[in-house]
DNA sequence: TCCCTTATTGAAAGTAATTTACAATAATTA
DNA sequence: TAATTATTGTAAATTACTTTCAATAAGGGA
């Protein structure tokens, strides 16, 4: 069983077809995929897979952390697999490859300046590059 | 006139009273406002101003980057007056209001080693704060 | 292995957000 | 002031997403 079945398994969901598809399509994916493009893909490997399912799916995984949502300047419905822990992600603005990066705690003395000049007191980030990719350069 | 006013003018654009009622509600908002908020807000100021002219307007502003949007895990429609210059973006989770600040280059050294760890060449990025303000502490 | 329970699914309808079409209006500039 | 044309509002259209509900299938226990 692997993981994300395990984290479904422990969050007394079930282990679908459905889920399986989307999950591997997200698995294989390089790049964010939005809800459309999933059910296109995933419905080479579950013939009856629907767009509901999909959205649902992605509900779900995302509540127990499996994906992650990648915003971006207009389109923010992209979602990519989920690496553990706090990462940043870095994406190709020619043809959308993303990799995801741990977050390295490079930022905590400008946190700590922010936080002194502003009096918020900071709790998380959100952290995203954008380039070219080794391909596309 | 004022500096908006004038990157309009500049720009081939006209100064119109909803432009003008978008532009003084963003002005003193302190947090980042919906189209429908920055509707019900600028009503006050031009009483024919209408959803499709807030919409129409923000994209123009967000053009001139006179505004940016603020993404938030759900809500990603925010929006904000721009400073001039790259900033980053603070938002207090209990109360929404949201603080910009220069984007000092702490960054620099990070994305040095993602670019030589990854082969990709970065661009820009997006640094997104979040936390707890002064007032809601 | 076969039930039984109930989580999950798909179809269809519903809602919300955003965009487009188009005729009327108002900002500029000569 | 008059002419030009960018901008506006109304209404309809499109797109994104959610809800409802009856049918189906996952998986725990006999
Ligand atoms: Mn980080
Ligand atoms: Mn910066
Ligand atoms: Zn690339
Ligand atoms: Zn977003």
């Amino acid at each position: 069983m692997s993981t994300w079945e395990e984290t479904l398994s422990q969050a007394g969901c079930r282990i679908t077809e459905s889920r399986r598809a989307v999950m591997t399509v997200l698995a294989q994916a390089e790049r964010p995929l939005v809800p459309q493009e999933l059910l296109a893909l995933g419905l080479k490997l579950q013939a009856t897979l629907s767009l509901v399912t999909v959205y649902r799916s992605l509900e779900l995984f995302e509540e127990l952390s499996l994906v992650r949502r990648v915003h971006q300047d207009t389109k923010c419905q992209g979602y990519l697999l989920t690496a553990a822990g706090h990462r940043h992600v870095l994406i190709c603005e020619k043809c959308g490859r993303a990799v995801e990066f741990p977050g390295q705690d490079d930022l905590a003395a400008l946190i700590a300046r922010v936080e002194e000049r502003t009096g918020y007191q900071v709790k998380t980030h959100w952290l995203q590059l954008r380039g070219v990719c080794a391909e596309c350069q």
